[in-house]
RNA sequence: AGACCCAUGGUGUAAUUGGCAACACAGCAGGUUUUGGUCCUGUCGUUCUAGGUUCGAGUCCUAGUGGGUCUACCA
């Protein structure tokens, strides 16, 4: 297909597995996972991971399961299980075999850590949390040795064996690596393997009382899977140490743990405490309201699973901390649509514009395009009559230089229909509002077949009044006014809430044959107004279309400029 | 404070691993256009600082500067 010669450029994580490929390590086997916690919802920065983790498998002709990190029972619920899967597929991923779940290895993690034990690497801790924590010692300060430290193998053993059993309450007792309470890696001073938890776990229910922490689980699991490039965040960089102990003391599988920076979006925030408070507050309508940065939400804003893959790809894989422009997320949304999406015409803000030479009875069905992108996408007909709405913004009674549209004495045409020629506008007395615009039209200009040789600069979307049908339209502007809402000291994020990100415009206009395309989910390009689609709140009376991203819009740029200099 | 990580146009990434700093987005200026969309053309602008190694450094070394991460019985 290609004829460029030129090879990608692999990022550097793809060139270790290349290096690892062509040494023979593994045997050339690439194995990766995506490990999420169950405890919340997917967001773009899961996306990121998602699509590194599974398109760098695909590539290289390896696998990527699906793995549920679900150590800690207490946030933990089959809710998000659900929801998880239904991202991934919507990205458009399938994992290997079934979906896992480190609950599954409990069995086997406490085999490990028996291990461990025995081999006189891993102590059961009576201290209490603040003991354990005074004694940690600080940044460029040893630590101290829990008095429990050296405590013999059968003790130990006999302890832990207790701690399953439940013969303590919770908290009351650790079990520890046997590290170095010296080490200037704070995490490698014998750190917490095990901890007493009753609480009911959404897999394994009431069978366990102990869990293992993350570090006692993600890696084993990455091992006991033979994940052989486990990919992760750069806030686990510290942890590395302490994953590559583990295996070497467990003599087991040794994956390898590579981090890379984690992927910043202006003007979007993905913590998930903070986007609870979000919800929970009621500052937006639920997990998929379309201003977040879940992917349920982008789902539901329109966002083509594609586009987001495509931005993910192109925000590149770094160890660099990184701000990337939203812009981009815009063009890759805006690129994919332009090819898939089908026209319509609505108008949002509407002004009755009067054709007075035109028959009062009379209607044309004009044929117009579905896609001039793909021609196989064909073309279907719009009702043109007497009296139409054209978009308010559309027309000005008094224009600027560099306008094209609607103007008393301008011609401007209607798409797929007439050429227009303004005469007046009507407007209300007391306030001085337009009310309707009169005009007149050339029957030869008809699209298609016009003969009339007058030329228009503008063309107008329309709908005819009488065949119109009404709708509900939601535009959505970012949730926050500054790109980065949570990195000021000072002030918290909630303080650069935009308090115009949505606009709810009930009385819109949508051309009436289209009926095929309502379906929740559904994209369409409103012409020159913007990507939009089906919310799944529409039923067959009431039609609600949620904006996905404006139209670049050059004519909003002139206008800016024009007055700017005005102001000069 | 210590350890670790990082530093290339406005933003994000490249640079055949030591050989003429490139691509995308954004910006700007044009062209085409029955969407002021798309498409096309042009244009702007970059290696944190100081030393060193080398015929040659964005790349290697040293020091500095700046930013980030780390002291949960979370993941």
């Amino acid at each position: 297909m290609s004829s460029d010669h030129r090879e990608e450029p692999l990022n550097f994580i793809e060139q270790i597995i290349k290096e690892d490929i062509e040494s023979g390590k593994h045997d050339g086997r690439v194995h990766t996972r995506f490990p999420p916690e169950p405890n919340g919802y997917l967001h773009i920065g899961h996306a990121k991971a998602i699509t590194l983790n599974f398109e760098i498998a695909q590539k290289f002709g390896g696998k990527t399961n699906l793995r549920f990190d679900d150590t800690n029972p207490t946030n933990e619920d089959t809710e998000y299980v659900d929801s998880i899967k239904r991202d991934i597929r919507w990205l458009g991923f399938e994992w290997e075999g079934e979906a896992l779940y480190a609950s599954d290895y409990f069995e086997q993690l406490y085999e490990f850590a028996l291990r461990l034990i025995d081999k006189g690497l891993a102590y059961v801790d009576d201290s209490t949390p603040d003991e354990i924590a005074a004694m940690k010692g600080d940044i460029g300060v040893p630590g101290k040795e829990s008095p429990y430290r050296n405590r013999t193998v059968a003790e130990n053993r006999e302890l832990f064996e207790q701690m399953r059993a439940g013969a303590f309450p919770d908290g009351a007792k650790v079990l520890r690596a046997k590290i170095d309470m010296a080490h200037e890696n704070l995490l490698m001073r014998d750190p917490l393997l095990y901890r007493i938890k009753r609480d009911h776990h959404h897999r394994t229910g009431d069978k366990w009382c102990i869990y293992p922490m993350y570090d006692f689980a993600h890696g084993q699991s990455d091992s006991i899977e033979n994940i052989t490039h486990s990919l992760c965040s750069l806030e686990f960089i510290h942890h590395r140490p302490l994953y590559n102990w583990l295996i070497e003391k467990l003599e087991i599988f040794p994956s390898r743990q590579i981090e890379f920076a984690r992927m910043n979006v202006a003007y979007f925030i993905t913590s998930k405490r903070k986007l609870r408070r979000l919800v929970e507050e009621g500052y937006v309508n639920g997990w998929d309201d379309p201003r977040m940065p879940t992917l349920a939400a982008m789902r539901r804003r329109g966002y083509p699973p594609m586009a987001i893959r495509t931005f993910c790809n192109k925000a590149g894989i770094t160890r660099r901390e990184n701000l990337i422009d939203m812009n981009l997320l815009d063009f890759c949304v805006r690129d994919e649509l332009n090819q898939t999406a089908p026209r319509v015409m609505a108008v949002l803000d509407p002004l009755k514009v009067v054709v007075t030479n035109y028959p009062e009875d009379k209607v044309e069905d004009m044929e117009v395009v579905n896609n001039p992108e793909d021609e196989s996408m064909g073309t279907r007909t719009m009702p043109f009559s007497r009296e139409v709405y054209i978009e308010r913004k559309d027309f000005m009674e008094d224009p600027p230089k560099k306008f094209f549209r609607m103007a008393p004495g301008r011609n401007v045409r209607l798409k797929g229909a007439y050429i227009l020629h303004c005469e007046k506008c009507i407007k209300d007395e007391a306030t001085g509002e337009v009310k309707e615009v009169h005009c007149t039209y050339y029957p030869d200009s008809r699209s298609g077949s016009d003969t009339s040789g007058i030329k228009a600069k503008g063309t107008l979307h329309w709908v005819s009044i009488a065949h119109a049908r009404s709708c509900e339209v939601r535009l959505y502007d970012r949730l926050f006014t500054d790109p980065t809402p949570d990195g000021h000291d000072g002030k918290e994020y909630l303080d650069f809430l935009n308090p115009n990100s949505l606009e709810v415009l009930e009385k819109a206009y949508i051309e009436p044959n289209v009926g095929a395309q309502i379906k929740a989910g559904n994209p369409l390009q409103f012409l020159r107004m913007g990507y939009f689609c089906v919310d799944p709140d529409t039923t067959d009376g009431h039609w609600v279309f949620n904006r996905t991203v404006t139209l670049r819009d050059t004519w909003k740029k002139i206008n800016k400029q024009q007055k700017g200099k005005k102001k000069k």
